[in-house]
DNA sequence: ATTTATCAACGAATTGTTTCGTAGATTAGC
DNA sequence: GCTAATCTACGAAACAATTCGTTGATAAAT
């Protein structure tokens, strides 16, 4: 049995903008994500193309080769990404202290009421665990 | 008068160490960032000072020359650094939603009781203001 | 004063990222 | 069947990040 990959590997800013239209979609083609990435940015087809093939040897999505025009799919979900680059973050940038990232985010971005309610339960529940 | 730099660089991985060093003491000389990050690396000597150099020309840092032994010091606050970016995080890995960035950073890193309270109290300032 | 140590500057090698042109294969349209 | 369109694969160019060796200058030690 071949070994399974440990760590996920950092994507770099292109290749997230390639995830978030996977992990929109749930699947697509070279061209339904050239075609929406289009819409932002000027993109070539084949620039879409190799990167979606370096990402399939890196690991980051899957390909299904049975059709001619192959299928992708992110290798992991947001949640998993998104947690393995706020720790990232958490370490390089704030020494560490998940606090002080969250103090930083509640700072200086648009926060709703509902929201604060939502961040209250989490904390609640967080106090109850421990 | 010349125009002042309006946005500054994001900072690649090597950089942001160094900018840590930086933060923590003040100001350093290209020996002492090099002392204290082959703690847990090893780095040339000329690697560091390279590394100093290209962050003075993009603004990162500033250097004080007026020694043999050039002194530089953080162009900008962790703070203003930090800020700049959780919010590109934000927009390039949570859809803009500030909120999901928290939950995703309460639910994965260790956060003491007083750090909680600290962040209720936070919540309460943000409410008070809208 | 001569040698030794320390320093900034420079250039270059190496590796990683981003971009796309071209070629060859496969399918679809006529 | 022949032509167009569409697709993957390959390779390479352009650029950025990372690394360090060498050089020449300055200061310290003897």
């Amino acid at each position: 049995m071949p070994a399974k990959k440990l760590s996920l590997p950092r994507p770099t800013a292109a290749e997230l903008s390639i995830l978030r239209v996977l992990w929109d979609r749930g699947e697509a083609t070279v061209r339904e994500v050239h075609e929406e990435l289009s819409r932002h940015k000027e993109q070539g087809y084949t620039t879409v193309l190799k990167f979606l093939q370096i990402m399939t040897e890196k690991g980051l999505v899957l390909r299904d080769e049975s059709a001619r025009s192959h299928i992708y799919r992110a290798a992991v979900p947001p949640e998993k990404m998104q947690q393995s680059m706020v720790r990232e973050m958490v370490q390089k940038l704030f020494a560490g202290s998940t606090q002080a990232l969250v103090q930083q985010a509640l700072g200086s971005g648009k926060v709703t009421q509902q929201e604060i309610s939502e961040i209250r339960r989490t904390l609640d529940a967080l106090e109850r665990d421990s």
